[in-house]
DNA sequence: GTCCAGTTGCGACTGAGTCTCAGTATCTTG
DNA sequence: CAAGATACTGAGACTCAGTCGCAACTGGAC
């Protein structure tokens, strides 16, 4: 979860032009504590008037991404989605039920990742680690049912 | 890398028709090291005259996901690909050069799983790991050049 | 205020993946 | 080995995410 300060004030950091839809792209993804598609917000912008083209959304995602505010994640049904997020290096759990994404740490993933890069003979130069289950609240709330 | 023979038996044994489609398909599954896509596979049907439509090449790829023959993979570009391997629980480690994907037991993954789902309150049920890097092969080429 | 590169929205386009359906091939059972 | 139930197949239409080209617009530097 990310505020849309931050976001407006990444985007000015990284040499991009501070517009009108960038800012309102800017409040779409703020407050997010889930993964969400370019098509969710799209479907948010539309519903609240904001005139935002398809391809703005999906350029302005790009730039996000770029900076690291945003990250694209691969859910485990082959969809492309993203999730605010940091840019330091991090991983993400991710809640099948309601969709909330979490970051964690690297806890020793570095110190497995080398040992792999040994047992195979390759160079590792980047990983990415994708957990799924279920979040604290899907749980309890699972379990009250 | 697979071979055919276990792809058909794996069919077999999975209660799915053994179908002269199918077993074209298990033959150019077979003996890839590197990713590929159901477009390449497309392709290669094609120039060898194979016949095979391509719904039912995703069909077929479906299936052998399904008994784990193959693993959907998410290449860094975003594409989807698919990389031949057994069914046990591991992780693919993707060479960029050249594409090559060998696979890696979990070394220490489950802990730093298990640690993570403490952290963050989750019930982790499953994880994906993906590793970027060069092959010891093309490592060898680029340090020669 | 002027100016220009960066940005926008539109609509056309691409390419992966799915669906439908009529026809075909496989396995089972006798 | 014949026959029936049914799983499977190929063709092509279709959907949907994402991209591209372009004319119009605008943020911000001067
Ligand atoms: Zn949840
Ligand atoms: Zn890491
Ligand atoms: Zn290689
Ligand atoms: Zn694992």
């Amino acid at each position: 979860m990310v505020n849309a300060r931050d976001v407006i004030g990444a985007l000015e950091h990284g040499g991009y032009r501070l517009t009108a839809p960038r800012r309102a792209l800017a409040s779409l993804v703020a407050g997010r504590e889930g993964h969400f598609t370019a098509d969710d917000l799209l479907d948010a912008a539309r519903r609240r008037h904001l005139g935002l083209g398809r391809a703005t959304i999906f350029r302005a995602l790009d730039a996000l991404a770029e900076l690291g505010i945003v990250e694209r994640i691969d859910l485990p049904s082959g969809e492309h989605a993203f999730v605010a997020c940091e840019a330091a290096h991090h991983h993400h759990v991710v809640c099948s039920s309601c969709g909330r994404a979490t970051w964690a740490s690297d806890h020793g993933l570095e110190r497995v990742a080398a040992e792999i890069g040994r047992e195979t003979g390759y160079r590792i130069d980047t990983h990415r680690l994708e957990l799924f289950g279920l979040c604290a609240e899907c749980l309890a709330a699972k379990a009250s049912t």
